[in-house]
RNA sequence: GGGCGGUUAGCUCAGUUGGUUAGAGCGCUGGUCUCACAUACCAGAGGUCGUAGGUUCGAAUCCUAUACUGCCCA
């Protein structure tokens, strides 16, 4: 039972972690009774380790885990991780190369074998991690996107979108990542201000000696040039329609067409058009039936049509091409100039946009109704920011681009018949056509994989069967996540709940903030400034860690840690972990009861009936918080109460009693109420820390469960309000303050005893009981009332009606003394002079509540009256420096 | 170019519907190894709430403009 002086995590989180999961308290059970309340995990990828984004994602989801179910609610939290297609084939593409191996080597089989094998050694990691975090996540329903019955969904879904028509193929410009070599998704191009150059190129005239000159930032496409375009309206072109140009260095024959996309304000008015690299000019091609002329290979090198530069790579062609312009008379000039280079999110290569023939899904129809769920709030997005960010990215939606040339994941379900150029769709795998008997061949390409996790709330509760878990728990209640993935994920999973649940697979979105360093950078690898969860687990324990990021979450706002921070909160939780040590030495008694909250009431020491009163308020702005979404105030009341309320004062005043010092009033009744504000408190944080307060749970004489994580979340008992206490108490507790400051101010140490005096009319009575206390926290030698005879030589203060004289001759410092009367004399009457020009406003009067006039009046006597008082106790002191 | 945020103490941030003498943590200064805790205790200093207008009896809070800064989309 020895408690260590210092909190040690090390150990007790292990312990405490299996305790709970042995016991199967994180197991979600249908039949329980209570409420459902259901939340998906945003699934990490496999290939990932937990990093501060996690960490700050799943600690939020695991308060509110842990918090609904101690509130009696049947919880369930579902975890599971992501295929991450091309993530995850980037990562195993560089372990095999180690062994000189590349994946067309391999074969497509044997690669996605060793991709499996890697998934089966290392995919584990982030899942062992979030256990470390402590998360209460239902095991037993452990999901990857890529199961047997997640990839059937996926199908399934596949083949249904299909059906009703809204999955098509198509030859589209699309974002070909050349080092991936797939094509990616509008949201997986990452735009990003690149420092680049305009360039001025001269396309001769066919038949004429004058030249067209173009602006393009990206010279090496003009290979593909099939025309040049002019705005029709701009006249310093439009006789050039309908004539030819020569495109430079292929001497091809190219028109001059009009097209009033052209902007005349850019470069020089005239655009050369590329249909296959450029998704405008793409768009001016059909509007003009142009050809269509590629230049470059998957790999980012360009191809014949790029004659004497085939082979070579894009970029080097850029500098080439301009060389060779440049010898030929035909660059007029070079700017500089910005521009958005759309970057591929997982390995960060320049996309180029081609033309490509992918898979697509027709998004508008899936859009509207997703967006009416959220302007119903059937949806309810937090904070509501996020809202319009969410209407403004879905009323602009494009379609989807669904289709990746890579090996690793869902492989889309279509088959070709070569011989009769028949397509099928199909759950099942089929070999023949049903047509001419030819036999099929699958598609290549996979998915993309938020395709499946656009499945994710309804997959993994076993869609699509229509099982208990799915009726139980679909729509889930919650969503926690960041906005990084709003669209990626959120807006998706939305759209797809509606159209094959006909519900939202979420009642709420919770977005919560980014993590960023101490300077408010972005935490990433390469900048190195990357905090590794688990060093910080390591180093202050999970609970600190928890509790840190819980603090400074607040919403929609970017979260800067800092280590500093976490040593504050280690602190706190050895703090905690005292304050424990503490109270179970004056608890120690395993025949401790609370039956109820009415033999709580019994006490008369006044300070047990303020704690009940200040522990009440926390019980109701934690659960409000929580409700609230606000974690960051539910930590920052806990934090405070528990410190200054619970520990500095509570603690400190009962010790008399306790000790024996003391013995007017009933300890039995203290000790109750010492075990119920503790338990309360222990529960509170237990959502947010859940270790430590196991530890100390388990180590109180009378427990309620086998476990805090399974007892009941505080309930308020309004009966334990007790303003009247409550302003008793901040009467003891600011008489001594004042004693405290004055010996502070005045260099009085704290082993000198002293004496004071106070005068006071309304509270003598309430001074009296309590003196005893008052001298033991402000280390007095007596305390006495005056009525008139003030002593003189004294240092004053006041607090609301009691005035506190202390002796201070030959302790103090007269002129400093004096100084600081003076001080507090000028802070009172500027805010005289404020309170004064309110009550004498004569529109004020008129307009102001009356519960607003009346406080500034009754501000306004009392300092009055306050100052008078030290202006006397300045004269006198004045008197004395003149003796 | 369009949109959305942010600007409050040296630092990092709270401040819910306009009425507090504008708060916290860290840092800083001074004092204490006081029988739970020096990862502690006690006390203190420090802010005309980005700027300029406006609405109001009353603005950190609402409106307008502006500066700086961050993000998202194109």
């Amino acid at each position: 039972m020895d408690m260590e002086k210092t909190y040690d995590p090390h150990g007790i989180e292990k312990k405490w972690y299996e305790y709970w999961n042995e016991n199967g308290f994180f197991k979600a059970d249908i039949n329980r009774e209570g409420e459902p309340f259901s939340m998906v995990i945003p699934p990490p990828n496999v290939t990932g380790s937990l990093h501060m984004g996690h960490a700050l994602n799943n600690t939020l989801q695991d308060i509110v885990t842990r918090y609904k179910r101690m509130a009696g609610f049947n919880a369930l939290w579902v975890p599971g991780t992501d295929h991450a297609g091309i993530a995850t084939q980037n990562v195993v593409e560089r372990e095999i190369a180690k062994e000189g191996l590349t994946r067309e080597s391999l074969g497509r089989e044997k690669f996605i074998e060793r991709v499996w094998q890697w998934k089966e050694q290392s995919g584990n990691t982030i899942i062992e991690q979030l256990k470390r975090l402590g998360s209460s996540c239902d095991w037993s329903r452990e999901r990857f996107t890529m199961d047997a019955g997640l990839t059937r969904a996926v199908k399934e879904v596949f083949v249904r979108l299909y059906n009703d028509g809204l999955i098509y193929r198509d030859n589209y410009i699309i974002n070909w990542c050349p080092r991936c070599k797939t094509a990616l998704s509008d949201l997986e191009a990452e735009h990003e201000e690149t420092a680049g150059f305009l360039y001025y190129i001269k396309y001769p005239c066919e038949g004429r000696d004058e030249s067209l000159v173009v602006a393009t930032t990206r010279p090496e496409t003009m290979f593909g040039d099939t025309a040049v375009a002019v705005n029709p309206e701009d006249p310093r072109y439009k006789k050039f329609i309908g004539s030819f140009v020569i495109l430079p260095i292929v001497n091809k024959k190219i028109p001059v067409i009009g097209d009033s996309y052209v902007d005349v304000s850019f470069g020089t008015g005239i655009l050369k058009v590329t249909p296959a690299h450029d998704l405008n000019d793409f768009e001016i091609g059909k509007r003009h039936k142009l050809d269509i002329v590629k230049v470059m290979n998957d790999d980012g090198t360009m191809n014949e049509n790029a004659v004497h530069y085939c082979g070579m790579d894009r970029f080097e062609c850029r500098k080439k091409v301009v060389e060779e312009l440049k010898e030929k008379g035909l660059l007029l000039k070079i700017e500089p100039y910005a521009l958005g280079v759309g970057k591929c999110y997982r390995c960060k290569t320049v996309v180029e946009p081609a033309l490509s023939t992918q898979w697509f899904l027709k998004m508008k129809p899936l859009a509207i109704p997703a967006i009416e769920a959220v302007k119903q709030h059937r949806v309810r997005i937090i904070p509501d920011m996020w809202e319009k960010v969410y209407f403004d990215w879905m009323e602009n939606i494009r379609d989807w681009c669904i289709s990746r040339q890579i090996w690793w994941g869902h492989r889309i379900p279509v088959f070709y018949c070569d011989a009769c150029e028949e397509v099928y769709a199909s759950v099942d795998e089929l070999e023949y056509c049903k047509r001419c008997n030819g036999r099929l061949r699958q598609d290549p390409d996979v998915l993309d994989t938020w395709f499946s996790s656009a499945l994710w709330p309804f997959t993994t509760l076993g869609w699509p069967e229509e099982t208990e878990d799915l009726k139980k728990f679909y729509p889930t209640s919650l969503l926690i996540t960041g906005f990084d993935i709003l669209f990626f994920w959120v807006a998706r999973m939305i759209m797809m709940g509606l159209r094959f649940m006909k519900d939202v697979p979420f009642r709420d979105v919770y977005i919560h903030a980014l993590v960023r360093d101490a300077e408010g950078k972005k935490m990433s690898k390469s900048r190195g400034n990357v905090i590794d969860p688990l060093v910080i687990i390591e180093k202050y324990g999970t609970d600190a860690f928890r509790f840190s990021l819980t603090m400074l979450a607040a919403q929609g706002r970017d979260i800067l840690l800092s280590e500093e921070r976490i040593e504050g909160v280690r602190n706190f939780v050895n703090k905690i972990w005292n304050a424990a040590r503490l109270a179970l030495t004056f608890i120690d008694d395993p025949n401790l009861t609370v039956d109820n909250t009415e033999e709580l009431k019994k006490s008369n020491f006044l300070p047990d009936k303020w704690i009940l009163s200040r522990v009440t308020n926390v019980i109701k702005e934690v659960t409000e918080s929580i409700n609230n979404y606000r974690f960051n105030d539910a930590a920052n009341v806990l934090y405070g109460f528990i410190w200054r309320e619970f520990c500095d004062w509570y603690l400190e005043l009962i010790k008399p009693n306790m000790y024996g010092k003391v013995d007017i009033f009933d300890i039995a009744i203290t000790k109750k109420v010492i075990y119920y504000v503790f338990l309360n408190i222990l529960k509170l944080l237990h959502p947010i820390m859940p270790f430590v307060t196991e530890e100390i749970y388990q180590r109180l004489p009378v427990k309620d469960n086998k476990s805090i994580m399974i007892s009941s979340f505080p309930v308020i008992d309004k009966n334990l309000t007790d303003y009247e206490s409550e302003r008793d108490m901040s009467i003891i507790m600011g008489t001594i303050d004042v004693i405290r400051n004055i010996r502070g101010e005045t260099g009085i140490a704290p082993n000198i005893k002293i004496n004071a005096f106070v005068r006071t009319e309304r509270y003598k009575g309430l001074i009296n009981s309590y003196s005893f206390y008052i001298k033991e926290l402000a280390k007095l030698q007596e305390l006495s009332f005056v009525i008139q005879n003030i002593p003189e030589k004294a240092a004053i203060g006041i607090y609301d009606d009691v005035e506190i004289f202390v002796p201070v001759e030959g302790l103090i410092d007269v002129p400093k003394e004096i100084g600081r009367i003076e001080k507090e004399l000028l802070k009172m009457e500027e805010e005289l002079k404020r309170l004064e020009s309110k009550i004498k406003n004569p529109s004020f009067l008129e307009k102001a509540p009356e519960e607003v006039i009346n406080k500034n009046k009754m501000q306004y006597n009392s300092m009055l009256e306050k100052m008078n008082i030290l202006i006397k106790s300045k004269e006198t002191l004045k008197k004395i420096l003149g003796d």
